[in-house]
DNA sequence: TAAAATCGAGAATACGTATACAATGATTTT
DNA sequence: AAAATCATTGTATACGTATTCTCGATTTTA
């Protein structure tokens, strides 16, 4: 492999004139630049990226912590990916709750591993969990650029883009209450997921200042996978309380839970109203069954996320520093008024 | 930061002895080791990755090059990544199909970004285009390890991983001649992937073998999407010849043109028999249909091609550098003997 | 006991790059 | 025309690490 004095060697210039060139072409005059641009070519020569980094001491790669590589995961990192492309930055990831995190474990936290030059900064993913937390902590001191997407976070001036999951909570629960539906079923998705949490926590609050109470038999439990929570809602059918109105995690659970309730006899949206969660058109279409649910900006997310670490690499100044991303209501057949009693 | 010179000042030992240390503490006397270890832990010293990279040429980066990411690429990678990290690997993403595939397509492919030592090795999943036949070619001369997934070639010592879909295919056929089929469908995947491709050959070839051949009317495009399965099965019914065993390129596709014969009045299995691929048990539980389909080893591709890589990384021997995954065949009630007419 | 062999650790160097500094020539100013 | 400014380029060095070489100390062998 040709190095950058081989190249001035050959262009019969100084090496310095050939990292002037690459680093910033303006500085040399357009003579050197053509010879050394033609001992390049002839010597097929590539910067070696470990030296420009112990030089410089940026990596050009950034990190994306997250929990498996799930699809609804990996559609952000798409975006992500595509959108530091074009800057000419790499993606590295750490899967946070693969057997590294066991290394994680022994250490305490992830950032160990990000220590010594080979990450510029982080988009992090994070879940509920205890070991999530302290990886933020451990961020914020870092000393690096980071961004977390997708969790909801008080910390003021944190750098966070956030997709409405609250606000969604309570559009759910706004809108089955307009409809006159007074009896309401929640169905939980992996409750580590932040983003389950606040829609919990929206569509409880709506509920409350409604004056209705949604007591813990009115949770279902569940994974955002329809055979897990078609298991479940036929295991506990006998004792649920009576209802006219469902939310569910996702639209799987939602359509799990659909297929349990027709094998019980009932029909929607004639016996219950039901809202899943980021519109899956594919199951949708597939199952014939108009579900109301909401769309999510995913794409967008990463788009944000990425853009947003890219100015703080670049130094540039973050306006708002937490972006919330709205979701969009998709109102289908699946909503109707509750049945007369 | 502090380096192995402020480690070595503290320890009151050399730098060399600090490095040795690190890299292998077998070549320094306990007593060194123990205070090396101490002021190490004082300074809390990360090693330097980029001046290691510099020094030995090895980065411990493999790239994963991989159109899109979707989710079904994305469980390879998990399974990949997870396999790495316990050796110390990281994993840099390249999407081949993203805005950065239009550099690529400057330079005429993505290795110059992969040149200069950032990355040790590769997995490459490749499609069946020309793109990524030319990667192909230049992986081959890189001079660097690097594995195939799941695209058979017939190129001989190219270390690759491949799943048997044209095993598949043949199986596919071999069961719905057994019981008495004679007219055939094929539903397509992308035309792109290697996997589909592979599957239609074996397909054929059996049932050119029973002298039924299979004409391009017998051949309904698709994208891997149930909606546009259904579409086309919607819109091209009527021009359709006889038909009475259907193979689909996965599971939703298979789901999707079950609905469309539903609504044209046709029963499965009773008016024909259907298998998909790739066995997705959500959708199949959701749909309450027996569907029959392959099931993968997705997982174990992504863990024996990372094993693959790291082996050649270290130089061991690969004895067979070809290694073909088989699939399952899940028979469940979609298949049946053909109507008497 | 002396010479040879073994071992551990320090000193020095190279990996490839970016840049501070010095030096050169060209250009403008007085 | 001489002085001052500027634009380019070359020289030298440092980033942090791994490793070769050297040397002194210890152990082994005749």
């Amino acid at each position: 492999m040709a190095n950058q004095r081989d190249v001035a060697k050959l262009a019969g210039v100084s090496s310095a004139s050939v990292s002037r060139f690459l680093t910033n072409p303006r500085l040399v005059t357009p003579k050197v630049a053509a010879a050394v641009e033609r001992a390049i070519a002839t010597l097929d020569y590539r910067l070696d990226h470990s030296a420009q980094t112990l030089k410089t001491g940026k990596s050009f790669h950034v990190g994306l912590l997250s929990p498996a590589l799930g699809s609804y995961h990996s559609n952000i990192f798409q975006a992500v990916e595509n959108q530091l492309a074009k800057e000419g930055y790499y993606c590295t990831i750490f899967d946070t709750l693969g057997p590294d995190s066991r290394r994680a474990a022994q250490s305490r936290s992830l950032l160990p591993i990000m220590r010594g030059k080979q990450i510029d900064g982080a988009l992090f993913l994070p879940l509920n969990t205890a070991d999530d937390d302290l990886t933020i902590e451990q961020l914020r001191d870092w000393g690096h650029p980071y961004v977390i997407l997708d969790r909801n976070l008080a910390i003021p001036g944190i750098p966070q883009i956030v997709i409405d999951n609250y606000r969604a909570g309570r559009l759910a629960a706004k809108k089955l209450i307009s409809l006159g539906h007074k009896d309401f079923l929640f169905i939980w998705g992996l409750q580590d997921f932040p983003s389950a949490r606040d829609r919990f926590a929206g569509f409880r609050d709506e509920l409350r200042e409604a004056d209705i109470p949604l007591s813990f038999d009115r949770q279902l439990e569940g994974d955002f996978l329809a055979s897990h929570t078609y298991r479940i809602t036929r295991s506990i059918w006998s004792r649920l309380p009576h209802f006219t109105a469902v939310f569910a995690a996702n639209d799987p659970s939602a359509l799990g839970f659909l297929k349990a309730a027709r094998e019980e006899g009932l029909d929607c949206p004639r016996d219950f109203s039901l809202i899943g969660f980021d519109d899956d058109e594919e199951l949708s279409s597939l199952f014939g069954f108009p579900l109301a649910t909401f769309r999510q900006p995913v794409a967008e997310l990463g788009v944000r996320g990425a853009q947003m670490l890219l100015d703080l690499l670049k130094g540039n100044p973050v306006d708002p520093t937490k972006v919330t991303l709205s979701v969009e209501f998709i109102e289908r057949g699946s909503l109707a008024e509750p049945p007369a009693r």
